[in-house]
DNA sequence: GCCGTTTTCGGCCCGACTGTTTTCAGTCG
């Protein structure tokens, strides 16, 4: 088992014991370890071996030698046991918002519901709002939570879906006779969910690389197994599709089989006017059987008079009209980002000290990065109160002083409470480098009162950025019913950036949002919100959602070099008091 | 289950909000 395996294991067997009301205290001790085991980057099995699993914060005795018994048996005793003394669909129910350990106990016991399904049709049929501390509202809530659920629910995250195509696609790039290989799919257009992985490789013999694929760890099923085309399905319900073509066809077939689907049937449809065609194969005269381009994609666009267009455009829009004048934008990529504006420490929720935090940065390629711990109305993060947070400020600056680490720019994630106001006076606000506003609470407001509440802390002349506008949590929470059009207006107006937050469970703003909002002339920022190590590996999420949203590097602040953010905060927040007093 | 210590047992984050209550339990972050 790797490190994930056994963190999702925990993390199960956490919410195995909420269900059965166990100690509290010992599920927060597995819940802690979950966090600390999913953002170590070495793997356990090394420790092990060196017998210092002990040596890591939060891992004690007793978890050592789960980790142990994990590793070496590839299952954990106490986990096996608990599944048994519970049915197995009573998690799920933990997934339905409004759903928590006790509900669930309460709904297994008072009607021994043990499924979604079995919990959607109580709900449909009003047995819910019968049992004690239920009532209507709460019926209703865990119903519309349960259909947003299952919009999405058939569909894999990105960020769960990239990483397992690209292991696969790096051991198939080892295999001899493997000319190119690439992910094709939803996946290479930088989509936020995928529904299967494609990958696609150049080759003339097969069958080796085919022995290498079904050779793939944690399969579940074999679907298909030929000689140019076969489908697994891991574990976790995955399905991975490998296709083998020759190399004169490989930028057509990769071109075919990235889509979107809207995509292709205009680029057909084009073809067919200029008396070609195009498949999988490459491009052909109508009355030819030569191709006239395929090997590459650059080729098979050029063939149809078009410049090449990048995948993360091809959903059927007018991205082939602005293909054909060359008007294509010039897209954010990774390397234009020099900056981490949205980053926590252990002062609240994040795991990484302000100097560890720095030093992950600097080994990230960071230019410069900010500090936004939470303010002190977000209690569970642990958030900072106005002295605390001056504390940090010093600590900050004393920081910089030492050089050598990337700079820090002191900052906040302030909480925008119920009435719009904000966690801290303008006083303290106007002293940070940079401000994030960013709604935590009370989600499901009516649209005209959270719309204004989020408007009304837009026009706070000191808040730089909005986090996570939406509030979404991709199939599990439905986005806050914002009246988006008022909202962009109101970032434009106000100059307030509007974050592409990049981890891949929010990718929010999502891309065609990012489109409206840049119609409006609003800014944007591509942030991480980190809180451990890891979570800065989701920028490349964050970046091809910005791409497909359109952006250039010159909408993004974090392509500013340090002097020119400064000067652009400046300005804003000048700006922003101007408004305010001409208001 | 972890941790630290006045070293072997007691503390471990908790406030806001909601919906259900009529004084609070459960969920969320």
């Amino acid at each position: 088992m790797d490190n994930k395996e056994i963190a999702r294991l925990f993390s199960e067997i956490a919410e195995l014991m909420e269900i059965k009301g166990e100690n509290a205290f010992k599920i927060r001790a597995y819940q802690k370890a979950v966090r600390t085991i999913e953002s170590f980057t070495e793997p356990l099995q090394s420790l092990h071996a060196e017998g210092k699993l002990e040596s890591i914060e939060g891992i004690g005795k007793g978890l050592a030698g789960k980790i142990a018994e994990a590793l070496e048996k590839g299952s954990v005793q106490q986990h096996q046991e608990l599944l048994k003394s519970l049915p197995e669909g009573l998690l799920d129910l933990l997934d339905v918002p409004g759903m928590g350990p006790k509900k669930v106990k309460l709904v297994y016991d008072e009607l021994n519901i043990t499924s979604i399904d079995e919990l959607k049709r109580a709900a449909e049929a009003g047995a819910l709002q019968s049992l004690p501390g239920m009532g209507k509202k709460s019926e209703e809530k865990i119903l519309k939570g349960i259909e947003h659920r299952q919009q999405t629910s058939s569909r894999f995250l990105i960020g769960v879906a990239a990483p397992i195509a690209q292991e696969i696609l790096d051991r198939i790039r080892q295999v001899k006779g493997v000319k190119q290989a690439q992910i094709a799919g939803s996946l290479r257009r930088g989509k936020e969910t995928a529904g299967d992985v494609d990958i696609l490789v150049a080759a003339k013999a097969g069958k080796p690389i085919m022995e290498e694929f079904l050779a793939t760890p944690a399969v579940r099923d074999v679907l298909a197994k030929g000689d140019a085309k076969s489908s697994l399905v891991l574990n976790n319900g995955l399905q991975v599709d490998l296709r083998i073509v020759p190399e004169a066809s490989f930028g057509a077939a990769l071109q075919y089989f990235t889509g979107a689907k809207e995509h292709n049937v205009k680029l057909r449809a084009r073809a067919v006017k200029q008396k070609l065609k195009v498949n999988e194969y490459g491009v052909f005269k109508v009355d030819g059987d030569d191709p006239i381009a395929g090997s590459t994609e650059e080729d098979v666009y050029a063939s149809l008079g078009l410049v090449w267009i990048p995948p993360e455009l091809r959903e059927g829009l007018d991205e082939i009209e602005l293909a054909e004048k060359d008007q294509l934008p010039a897209l954010v990529e990774r390397q234009d980002i020099r900056s981490a504006l949205h980053n926590h420490t252990t002062a609240s929720d994040g795991l990484m000290r302000l100097d560890e935090l720095a030093a992950e940065a600097k080994r990230r390629g960071y230019e410069y990065i900010a500090v936004t711990d939470h303010s002190g109305g977000l209690g569970v993060a642990g958030g900072l109160n106005a002295d605390r947070l001056k504390k940090q400020m010093d600590e900050i600056h004393g920081f910089n002083e030492k050089k050598g680490g990337v700079p820090v720019l002191t900052g906040s994630e302030v909480d925008i409470r119920v009435d719009g106001r904000l966690d801290f006076p303008d006083d303290l606000l106007a002293q940070l480098d940079v401000v994030i506003a960013a709604v935590h609470g009370s989600l499901d407001q009516p649209r005209e009162k959270i719309t204004k509440r989020i408007c009304d802390a837009l026009e706070n002349p000191y808040v730089d950025i909005l986090s996570h506008p939406s509030g979404r949590l991709i199939g599990r929470r439905p986005p806050m019913d914002v009246d988006w059009e008022a909202l962009f207006a109101k970032a434009a107006e106000t100059g307030v950036v509007l974050e592409i937050n990049a981890h891949y469970m929010r990718l929010d703003l999502k891309d065609q949002h990012i489109r409206e909002a840049m119609k409006y002339g609003a800014l944007f920022s591509i942030d991480t919100d980190t809180h451990a190590a890891a979570d800065f590996d989701n920028l490349d999420y964050g970046v091809r959602t910005a791409r497909r949203g359109r952006l250039a590097a010159k909408d993004v602040i974090n392509c500013l070099p340090m002097k020119d953010f400064m000067r652009w905060k400046k300005k804003h927040r000048r700006q922003g008091r101007v408004n305010e007093k001409t208001r």
